[in-house]
DNA sequence: TTAATAGTGTCTTTCAGACAATATTAT
DNA sequence: ATAATATTGTCTGAAAGACACTATTAA
């Protein structure tokens, strides 16, 4: 039997009945802190719980498919800016059996990190969809309590090696805009002066605009200066977090 | 309606077929080159090509699914040793539609890392199993060299920042035997004296043993001590590797 | 004896972090 | 004027990498 034969009578019925889910950690940061995008699920199971957006996948890529329920969580389009510039990457996968009352469903979890994003309008599966800052997140549905933690791990670790910052700000923005989204991820302060000479020292990290914001801050200080995003992809050396314990363990 | 009437009202048959498959990109060192499990297949699609591996998930955990194929394909039993000391972590998903031929598969792909293990006998499903150098692999089945890029990928860096080269050696080590690790999984050669001192220094890595190996390498030098894994999970300072290009542009 | 290896010492350069100084701007 | 901020300078200590040296052992 060729390969032909044998795909034209096979049978993927023959299979146990599996689904598979997107879910979305989208992380932004409002006021200084960093928030998360919830829904309120208004149907079974877990109705009126809290929960990450998601759905199942369709006829399309995972990618698309967590890309797809942002925006319909969201009520943003693709194509109109501000979807465009969000960074959106695999996190992992999630499958023990028991983990949805309803059947066998592994769910593929992807983070989702931008800009300061309007409130979100209610999509169609979701009774509401809100911003919540991380740190007042109480239970959440299935194990997307998990799931976020395991999401904000990844972020604060991708700080410190990667360009991902700059997914938070703005395309132009200050030394001081990027230095609050390195405190609001990592929940502390960071000092000015190293902060900023660090930054400029990696190469490709940021690049100068030439420019200088037109107006200084609320509480005075000269008008910083304006960067964009770098072409670096990783940074090195990298920004080590500051000494958290030394090698968890 | 309750939660509990809409589950015993639901249909899990209502969902488009998509089988879920677990995929192991195995890794271990053998005569002081990095090696992968690959297998033959032996059933369409793809027969007679080489391919990691990997199979549909039953009712167990993901974990519980890759440790099993492992198992399966490697002819190792749990419980019997050598499996035991396998270092296992899900490296990440795989879903494009079209990526198999039957019908849309979602693999899950994890990331295995062994102590030099035996030749593998076949399993039932496969027509053979072997190690093969990762610098000699040539052409995979669906998407799986891109699946072992990945985690080659995934390998190396966590050679920097984590302990995972001890999964690599048995449970006593010489330092020489630990630089022969990141030597072939880097690919290139790593300076004795300071690969030694730096070891040595960070906390946690590995502990002496306070015993010296009975003899010395084949090729004279003096009795080198022997160390254990120590109890870190991250190694800071971290072990960089040698400068490759700045910042991958 | 020879050659290779284990383990240590030293020096230079880089970088993180603490601290200080100066200039600029909103209020 | 005052207070806060942007940016740069200086200093110390940690750590990476290059190189050298000694002691030990197989062949």
């Amino acid at each position: 039997m060729d390969e032909r034969t044998f795909l034209e009578g096979y049978d993927p019925a023959g299979f146990p009945a599996v689904a598979v889910t997107v879910d979305v950690v989208a992380l932004t940061i409002r006021d200084g802190r960093l928030h998360v995008l919830l829904v309120e699920r208004g149907a079974h199971p877990f109705a009126g719980w809290r929960a990450l957006p998601g759905g199942f996948v369709r006829d399309e890529t995972l990618d698309a498919a967590a890309l797809r329920e942002l925006a319909e969580e969201t009520g943003l389009r693709p194509g109109e800016g501000a979807l465009d510039r969000v960074h959106l990457e695999q996190l992992r996968s999630y499958g023990d059996p028991g983990r949805d009352p309803r059947m066998r469903v592994i769910s593929v979890a992807y983070l989702a990190f931008a800009p300061s994003l309007p409130d979100p309008r209610p999509g169609s599966d979701a009774a509401g969809a809100f911003w919540v800052p991380v740190d007042e997140v109480a239970e959440l549905a299935f194990d997307h309590a998990a799931v976020l933690a395991d999401g904000l791990d990844r972020a604060r670790a991708k700080l410190e090696y990667t360009p991902l910052a700059t997914a938070f700000v703005g395309p132009e923005f200050t030394i001081a805009e990027l230095r609050a989204v390195y405190a609001a991820v990592w929940g502390e302060e960071l000092h000015a002066g190293n902060f900023h000479r660090k930054v400029l020292s990696v190469p490709g990290f940021v690049e100068s605009t030439g420019e200088t914001a037109p107006r200084a801050g609320e509480r005075g200080g000269p008008k910083p200066r304006l960067y964009r995003a770098g072409d670096a992809r990783l940074l090195h050396p990298a920004l080590l977090r500051p000494a958290r314990e030394d090698g968890i363990r």
